[in-house]
DNA sequence: AGCACTTGTGAACAAACGTTCATTTAATTA
DNA sequence: TAATTAAATGAACGTTTGTTCACAAGTGCT
């Protein structure tokens, strides 16, 4: 009883994982019963362990595939040099990416409590490396003037807070294109680093 | 065994109520016990059904209670009628306020998602009311000049995700200071919002 | 056809869960 | 001091939890 049709259907272990990610972004990590996630696939709740060692193994999985999917298409970008250019396209990039990937994100955004050692540390320098980006670009043009930022870090935080918010209120066929919610997202981190007397 | 001394000490409903917001704030709501919120006060768990009905109760009251302090207390600040003043004023206001309360904005921001109806449907409206009172602000703002936004809802729920992110990372005894952070963040509202051409 | 392997079933386990309850204890009132 | 009441105990309940296991069923290789 291994496979149904040849091709056609991904894989019970990515239905899993997809099923999982859905009901933890929903419900979150500690809401969710094994049974629940295997009633979501179809199988039984034994039958997860044929794919997961535990549960908590499931969640590290989704989180870490998530954050590194994240960093690799970040390093495929070829971030511009100039600050101002690069903050746009991070931006961009940002929303863009987690634009289909909602699941996954509030996964990775809000779980991290959920994770024991050495799950947290591992999962935790990934996201630290990704804000990491964002905070080298915004120091960068602090030092060179493209930017008014006395402190890189915390406008890091502040930016990554306001850009990820989006997924606690973005739904699909809202009023606002997901063009039009990027354009504004873009707009308001460039102001919100823009130098004192000019704006773009 | 009412009660240990006369005066000192909060009574044991209000010790419940800290124990919880705090370990909700920490691993959320459904990844802690009864038990854990008991052993946390010093009594055993059925003695927590003298003061809440349910665990849900307990939650559900926790948040009502935060919402209508936070609701009444931006009532009592009297807003300016000048558009940027109003916008510096709730900035301050909302970063003061959450400062000291980190477990229940923790809790209030979360743990939506873990309220049963119809508790979810009546903290909704008090969360909803309190952004409205940005969000009216920005769009007076908005109309007069004082701002660029072309989309208050959006430039709303940008702003409040990126003030309310802070408690994600703030720590007591930290590089900077609380009154620091603020002004930075001040500035930032204030800049997201500048119209072309100006910053103040 | 036969073997090995993968993936499923479904019952079972011990532990932990929210909640209830008969009972005790301490404080308040009369 | 006796009666009343509020609050705690600690055992017990039925359910659900994560996980295991003996077993069956389908697939690919030789």
């Amino acid at each position: 009883m291994a496979r149904l049709a040849g091709v056609t259907g991904k894989d019970t272990a990515d239905r899993a994982r997809r099923a999982a990610a859905e009901l933890f972004a929903r419900h979150g990590y500690a809401a969710v019963s094994m049974r629940d996630i295997a009633a979501e696939v179809g199988i039984g709740a034994g039958a997860l362990y044929n794919h997961f060692a535990t549960k908590q193994d499931l969640l590290a999985e989704l989180m870490e595939d998530h954050m590194k999917r994240l960093l690799a298409a970040w390093e495929e970008e070829s971030a511009p040099d100039d600050p101002a250019e690069a903050l746009e396209a991070f931006t961009r990039f940002h929303m863009r990416f987690h634009r289909n990937r909602q699941d996954d994100v509030h996964v990775a955004y809000m779980e991290l409590r959920s994770l024991e050692q050495p799950n947290f540390h591992r999962i935790e320098r990934l996201r630290s490396a990704y804000e990491t980006e964002l905070e080298q670009i915004i120091a960068k043009g602090a030092e060179t003037g493209a930017f008014h930022a006395p402190e890189p870090k915390i406008a890091t935080m502040a930016l990554i807070a306001m850009l990820t918010g989006v997924t606690n209120w973005y739904r699909q066929g809202g009023r606002l294109s997901p063009n039009a919610i990027e354009d504004l997202y873009v707009d308001m981190a460039r102001r919100a680093l823009a130098p004192t007397g000019g704006t773009a």
